[in-house]
DNA sequence: GTCAGTGAGGTAATTTTCTTACATATTTGC
DNA sequence: GCAAATATGTAAGAAAATTACCTCACTGAC
């Protein structure tokens, strides 16, 4: 447990912080790096404070000491996830927006990487294979979502669809039955249609497994609820991360259910892959 | 320089320690996590030696002594790629298997995020602002993520339309003309047919956005080459990283428009976002 | 076979680093 | 403006790490 990124959780208690507990912080941010490598006198000289500050500031972050902290500092560095909340700003260029994105879109999937229930993904896998069909239905952003895991399904050889408008939804929704299996994504979990549609489908048997927000509305029509909160909607309105992060949780699933079918199923797999090589042009090998 | 995964360099020299040195590294590498944790006197009684020896394999491995090997020990973990080999396997369950993936896709956009040029982003993005009909083209696991850049180009009052059959991405190719932007989607690059579509189309004088890997068939007939490479193809049998990796450069694009069109531009966004609240049910405080 | 040389590995002292206890200052609420 | 609570520093102490030095085992020469 503890803590996702030691540096995240700085940055964000920023404020809260009393005047000498933030000269550490600041000198811890402004080079982390260097933080990792100092020892505990060195880096409360480099705050102007006195050494038994910084220990208070170690253990307010529910780090053991010192040692402890530098180590889960050094732990926020290596992951990969940027600390500082680089939202794009309207003077950004190509050279400050381009890395922004990745690292927003890195830090959701971080996010959701912690926060996703493995228990909860076994349940949903579990349905998955017991499906007599499987139905994805999305709106908007969600709905290439829905067909992107239609793309990954159809190899299960169980039968598949997806449906990205609501009329189709809500009659196909209708016309299911018990061993349907009907996935819904949507990012807020707040749609009125597609929350009706899964009571709808509840109605009728079918199994209703939300890609979602928890405590949603939609959420609480769901067999099965792969919750994924909404890190702050700091997009320029436009969805962004939210649909990659459910995109992975298909991967998740799919990879699931592949597992399950045992390893014979890979070789049905690469046959589906190796169906393509016609259409390719041959890979060239280096100069 | 130094090392790139500490934990891989100890495990690649096991052969030539000396038999102290051995008892050391069995210790650290059957609980990489605990050494971390862990003090020069704790390490030496697990592995049966005294304290120096422990400093002396430290020093040995280029780290400045027991807490700086630590520290690059703890970087090591945290690094998503550790020694051991994060595929998934036939024996991983949910636990093991969902944290793989997104530790993967992590990976993925991490390598993108440096291997992305912010010049050529800047170009496609001139070229898409002035564009009189953007076009997205994209087969199989790459037709969703057309549909997906299609739902977010729409904001911009431009003529756009995704495609993801070939006869219909033929015939519109065929009747392009110069003002028209035909952004294709591909992750080999290698797909005749798509290869085909854009020579037609620089034929006919539009611009072509290749999203696609870079030195391929594909990329040799774009104007504008958004190159992120293949990463070995450890999926299993599904596209899986690629994707997402396309869809964040979509995003990085989108952002790029975005950015130009100037701050009354996100007004407009605004108000398409604001029109979805009448299809919502509102947010529940919480409790 | 024994004796000097070499180096692995240990002991113990030293030094560095971290933590705790306590004293002083500063702020907050009344 | 005073008491209580909170914040910060000083200094002592404990813990950890490093260094210096010593012993022992093995090697090879005579």
């Amino acid at each position: 447990m503890s803590s996702f990124n030691i540096l995240q959780e700085i940055a964000a208690a920023l404020e809260s912080l009393n005047r000498s507990e933030r000269k550490v912080a600041d000198v811890i941010l402004s080079d982390p790096q260097a933080a990792t490598r100092s020892s505990i006198a060195a880096l409360a000289k480099a705050a102007q404070v006195s050494e038994p500050t910084v220990n208070r500031f170690c253990k307010r972050f529910n780090t053991a000491g010192f040692p402890d902290f530098k180590l889960n500092l050094a732990q926020a560095l290596a992951s990969g996830v940027p600390y500082v909340n680089r939202n794009v700003e309207a003077d950004d260029t190509a050279d400050s927006y381009s890395p922004k994105i990745f690292e927003a879109t890195i830090a959701s999937l971080a996010y959701a990487r912690e926060k996703i229930s493995p228990a909860v993904v076994n349940r949903a896998v579990d349905q998955l294979i017991q499906a007599k069909q499987i139905l994805f239905f999305g709106l908007g952003a969600s709905g290439p979502v829905a067909q992107d895991a239609q793309h990954k399904f159809f190899r299960f050889n169980i039968p598949v669809a997806a449906y990205d408008d609501v009329l189709m939804q809500r009659m196909v929704a209708a016309a299911s039955a018990t061993g349907d299996v009907i996935v819904i994504i949507s990012y807020t979990g707040r749609t009125r249609e597609l929350v009706d549609i899964a009571e709808l489908a509840r109605g009728t048997g079918a199994t209703v497994i939300g890609i979602t927000a928890p405590n949603s509305p939609l959420a609480r029509h769901c067999t099965v609820v792969l919750g994924v909160e909404a890190p702050e909607d700091t997009d320029v309105y436009m969805p962004m991360t939210s649909r990659i992060v459910h995109l992975t949780v298909i991967d998740i699933l799919a990879t699931g259910v592949t597992l399950r079918r045992g390893p014979d199923f890979l070789r049905h797999l690469k046959a589906i892959k190796d169906s393509l090589k016609e259409t390719r042009y041959p890979i060239e090998p280096l100069a």
